[in-house]
DNA sequence: CTTGGGACCTGGCTGC
DNA sequence: TGCAGCCAGGTCCCAA
């Protein structure tokens, strides 16, 4: 499931490749992932232009390209984009030829993921939150931030308005290191709980990076590697699993409809 | 404005 | 062996 991460390594592993070629040809083998355009008016716009840089905002990745426009891909929960892959599937969706002869394949098992050709980046992104590693997300404005809002800090937390790039996996790891049980409500946190997760947040993001991503269900880099963030994960999938603190079995409860998982014990109401 | 619920989408897994 | 039902969750849409 690519949050911030996982974005982040994609972006990183496939710029150097990328930058500087050219779209030759485009094929489409599923029209569904593009957002409001033929698969006509697509390639047409498409092909010939130049991509300028690949750029992360939130969960987005973003080609900047030549005429001024962009191409702006979100993997949602199983999309990947990969680099000239052994072989194609029926998983396959779009096909990218680029101009020295390489291929990036977009592909995406549940058909979640959009793929957006705009004039404007804003006119896609325009409402996401801070960047969570951005130095102007200092650990005042999140404070002051979370005193507006009463709804579960787990909830919060995945509120891309409010933060951008946080998922289910890697918040359910923040309120673990700060102690946090995830139903507390945002602004019920002390002063002390918001310093921890503030940094508790800045540290699973930054040591998942370094991971590479976490490749829990169909997460590839672009050369198909998985990442290996998914080891470190002390609550994140492991129901049932001693915690890695206490040893009570981590427990798991729906929030807004996503599975939460916490150490009952740990982390304090 | 915030909050919460459902829909979208498909496959793996579990239990009967 | 087959099949129903749960689980996975990022984002949009709608209602209160």
């Amino acid at each position: 499931m690519p949050e911030l991460p996982e974005v982040e390594t994609i972006k990183n592993e496939l710029a150097p490749h990328i930058t500087g070629r050219w779209f030759t040809s485009i094929t489409i083998c599923d029209a569904k992932p593009l957002h409001g355009l033929s698969v006509e008016e697509f390639c047409h716009k498409l092909v010939g232009q130049r991509i300028e840089q690949l750029k992360r905002r939130g969960k987005y990745l973003i080609f900047q390209l030549s005429n001024g426009e962009v191409l702006i891909i979100h993997l949602r929960m199983t999309g990947a984009l990969l680099l000239n892959p052994e072989r194609t599937d029926r998983y396959t969706r779009v096909m990218f030829g680029l101009d020295d002869g390489n291929q990036l394949v977009f592909t995406d098992r549940r058909r979640l993921g959009v793929i957006w050709l705009a004039e404007e980046e804003q006119s896609v992104v325009g409402k996401l939150g801070p960047e969570p590693l951005a130095s102007e997300f200092t650990a005042n404005r999140f404070a002051s931030l979370l005193q507006k809002r009463q709804a579960p800090i787990k909830a919060v937390l995945l509120d891309q308005t409010f933060v951008a790039g946080i998922g289910n996996m890697y918040a359910d790891e923040a309120l673990f290191l700060a102690k946090i049980r995830p139903l507390r409500k945002a602004n019920s946190l002390s002063n002390q709980e918001t310093r921890a997760l503030y940094q508790a947040v800045q540290d699973v993001l930054t040591q998942a990076i370094r991971n590479k991503g976490a490749s829990i269900d169909t997460y590839k880099r672009p050369g198909g590697e998985n990442g290996t963030a998914h080891f470190s994960f002390r609550v994140a999938h492991r129901g049932g699993k001693p915690c890695p603190n206490c040893g009570m079995p981590i427990q798991r409860i729906p929030i807004r409809n996503r599975g939460s998982y916490f150490c009952p014990n740990c982390q304090k109401l």
